[in-house]
DNA sequence: TACCAGGTGGAGT
DNA sequence: ACTCCACATGGT
């Protein structure tokens, strides 16, 4: 399997999409298992699939399994990615880019990008790990947790050899065959909020997590102890999820937001960090504005999607540092 | 070397 | 209610 020529299968058209939509999409903070390669192929991981993704100008998105493939696959993904969601080229209808000339900059220069729909636990997870840390660190720490206390996905090798010679160690599990010498590689989920519970608080630690280690062993501890809580979370709208959510030890305000958003599917959720608050300062002169007071007037200045707005701010943001 | 990173919780006004 | 600060660690 491992020598077979790689199979790319299209996900149709998907129109106005750049290279630096996807990676946005992928790798811009909202979710963290999203690797680039060096033949500039994405490898992620997300609930107990690993997918390829490649983008080109000419033959648009394909993608390409690492399991063995079954029907709900492509489904899943296309879910994942959101792209049967409203949106063409940018100009989404959802949002206010009319009469608010900074957020239409924003959105031409990330055309498509799309909120993602990952599942609720590991999105809890990923952002009880992001607090003053930044993206690659983040993902350092999730590779970590999937590698010490995930489960192994069942298949040894990737579709696409080459990409096996450069995976970082830290993401996975590297094996030689006694007769043949040929690497044999054990790829990993992330951890359960079960399987978390049974980590000692020491050996999260060790996992690169410094102090936010005592709240996600206090949120696994918390999840034990409410058999249904994270079943029954995800069946709340939007007020209640996020209030809930702020029940958990290192979850606040902004952590619930980019939870409730990325992980339960509120598009109204706004979640305001640090760069929310430049932003806002720079481009809206909200000057001197607590996040609260801000997360609010992104709620009622952007509407229903709002959280798909702060995610072109944030984009912006970002790409242009000081300026 | 400082300063910053997709913050939160607790203590002291 | 608001302000200040500890909390760990690595990137720039």
């Amino acid at each position: 399997m491992s020598d077979q020529e790689p199979v790319w299968r299209s996900l149709g058209a998907t129109p106005c999409w750049t290279s630096e939509s996807l990676r946005e999409q992928l790798d811009g903070g909202q979710a963290f298992r999203w690797h680039l390669q060096p033949d500039d192929t994405w490898l992620g991981y997300w609930g107990n699939r690993i997918a390829q993704l490649k983008w080109s100008k000419t033959s648009n998105l394909h993608w390409q399994p690492t399991s063995p493939i079954d029907d709900a696959f492509e489904l899943e993904l296309r879910a994942y990615l959101a792209l049967d969601s409203t949106e063409t080229c940018g100009l989404s209808d959802d949002l206010p880019w009319l009469t608010d000339a900074h957020l239409r900059r924003c959105m031409e220069a990330f055309p498509s990008l799309r909120i993602l729909r990952q599942p609720f636990g590991e999105t809890l997870l990923g952002f009880l790990c992001s607090a003053t840390k930044q993206i690659v660190q983040i993902k350092q720490m999730m590779a970590l947790l999937a590698k010490r206390h995930g489960t192994p996905y069942a298949h040894t090798s990737l579709p696409n050899p080459s990409i096996s010679q450069v995976l970082p160690k830290s993401h996975c599990h590297i094996t030689y065959d006694n007769d043949s010498n040929t690497p044999e590689y054990k790829f990993f989920m992330l951890p359960t909020w079960g399987q978390l519970a049974e980590v000692s608080e020491t050996e999260l630690r060790a996992c690169q997590l410094g102090f936010r280690a005592r709240y996600i062993k206090g949120t696994a501890d918390y999840i034990a102890e409410h058999p249904g809580w994270l079943e029954h979370t995800a069946t709340l709208p939007y007020a209640e999820a996020k209030e809930a959510l702020c029940t958990l030890p290192g979850v606040g305000e902004k952590i619930a937001d980019c939870v409730a958003l990325f992980g339960l599917g509120h598009q109204q959720a706004f979640p305001v960090d640090t760069w929310m608050i430049k932003a806002m300062q720079r481009r809206y002169g909200l000057e001197g504005w607590t996040p609260s007071q801000v997360a609010h007037f992104g709620r009622v200045h952007f509407g229903a999607h709002a959280g798909l707005a702060q995610q072109y701010l944030f984009a912006w943001e970002r790409a242009h540092g000081g300026r």
